[in-house]
DNA sequence: GGGGCGGTGATACTTAGTGTCAAATCCGCG
DNA sequence: CGCGGATTTGACACTAAGTATCACCGCCCC
């Protein structure tokens, strides 16, 4: 699980400034147990500009510290990034849970179509929604 | 490719109305070659209320009869199915291209995935985005 | 050809996010 | 330390996508 001291040296080590401002906003992050809104967010670090809370978390999605969560209802939600690398996500649309997993095959398949059709592939995404086991039982 | 015919009939088989109005948004959303947005599609149909084109829109891609197509910049455009049955997208960054496809082992991929979480699944969506053919040229 | 339910338009609102620009702040350099 | 330029921030206006409300309209069936 990435820390902020972990997102801190990655903020230095890009060429970031490493500011109060952003410091707060990492701090808020880690404290959040679940996918946040900016919204939630931002009221959570009232003295922060709610364009500088949408700034930070862009950046922060930028260098993978943090995923962005389309939700299956057209909402989107963020959430610390788990491991940092490359993964997909498992959204419960009963308690809002996120799993991460990544699966080679899944890209695979992903990168062998796009081969297929003639396209370079260079992003692509890819979402399961669905009820975690707690919320089916 | 589903044509305003199938769709007119999919309408009357799911116990929607056949409006004029409805007719006029097939008709334009047929007419569009590429991807549209709502505010296109909408400016083309300047006696139909913005909220109808999405209202219509809307129940045309519950029918499966039109894709909803989340960009990689963040937008959205639609476009009709070419199939009405499950799919996935390629989207060129390029010139906007889409090409649909469908791939069991990429499903399998997500299905297997979604099971050894622990989710029942209901639901996933899956983008590629790259360059096409001849946009590589 | 009348009535009721579904559909429509106008408008206001919501949510997510961007653009602008002056003021504040960071941090390497001396 | 403290200067100065580049980066960052806040305030605020704005955009884009979509929803809510509600009175009115008109399709369809009897």
């Amino acid at each position: 699980m990435s820390t902020p001291t972990d997102s801190i040296a990655r903020l230095a080590d890009t060429g970031h400034r490493l500011t109060a401002t952003r410091r707060a906003v990492l701090d808020a992050i880690a404290r959040s147990p679940r996918p946040f809104t900016i919204e939630e967010l931002s009221a959570r670090l009232p003295h922060i500009g709610r364009a500088t809370v949408f700034r930070t978390v862009k950046l922060l999605s930028e260098l993978e510290l943090v995923c962005r969560l389309p939700l299956e209802d057209g909402g989107v939600r963020y959430q610390r990034s788990g491991s940092g690398e490359h993964h997909h996500h498992l959204i419960c649309g009963g308690c809002g849970a996120v799993a991460e997993f990544s699966d080679p095959a899944l890209d695979d398949a992903i990168e062998r179509n796009a081969a297929v059709a003639g396209f370079a592939l260079d992003a692509h995404s890819a979402e399961l929604y669905g009820r975690c086991a707690s919320c089916r039982a």
